[in-house]
DNA sequence: CACACGAAGTTTGCGTCGCAAACCTGTTTG
DNA sequence: CAAACAGGTTTGCGACGCAAACTTCGTGTG
């Protein structure tokens, strides 16, 4: 059967809605800075700077700090398994959407 | 513009994983009860009662209860505000994953 | 009858988490 | 120089989700 009860256990770490929308943001676009990140996913700075702690210490994102026209520049990227749990992490979201009762009849 | 940054906040009492499984599965269904939901979402007993005080009391999900066969049986469906939100939780998934970063160039 | 057992839920204890607010550090601006 | 600002980080705390313990009612079974 392909009931919600299998496979598909959301994972927190990525579920989380700030850190679901980094990611997303992140899987469409190579790299991105903070301020970037922050004014597209519209969380404050506090929150992101945290969610881009736990992801990296996750490894799911690369973090680097640089300096640009002497100002810091925070520039975050997803791993491979960033971008592979962020897709598997959708991928199971349809499934839970196509969910359909009848999978449970047996 | 139509960044994630505008509405598409996700409203966390609905994106938790166990309460989204159960609110998805109750938006195909007009009523299950209990054991049914426990099974189809592969949550326990316990964090499927919690889950549905809480959705209850949120107004999202109304709950009977009754005794089928001299056994209780508790029966629970959305309520039209709850339907509404769910399905308006999963507009939200979407348009946040059909973002495209351009949308914050201006 | 008494006693165990299971089914169907509920309650509790506790570690974890996310958020807002405070703080830090270097750089312009008046 | 002081004040404001940009770019982040750290902290405090209330809220939360989970597993485990508890409850209640009904059904064997010796």
């Amino acid at each position: 059967m392909s009931a919600p009860s299998d496979g598909p256990i959301l994972d927190r770490l990525i579920h989380e809605p700030g850190r679901l929308a980094i990611m997303t943001v992140l899987s469409t676009v190579e790299s991105a800075d903070f301020v970037f990140l922050q004014r597209a996913t519209g969380l404050t700075k506090g929150n992101l700077s945290s969610h881009l702690t736990k992801l990296a210490e996750a490894e799911l994102v690369t973090i680097e700090k640089r300096f640009v026209h002497r100002k810091p520049n925070t520039n975050v990227a997803l791993t491979a398994t960033g971008l592979q749990r962020i897709t598997q992490h959708w991928d199971r979201l349809h499934s839970l959407r196509n969910f359909s009762a009848q999978s449970l009849s047996e």
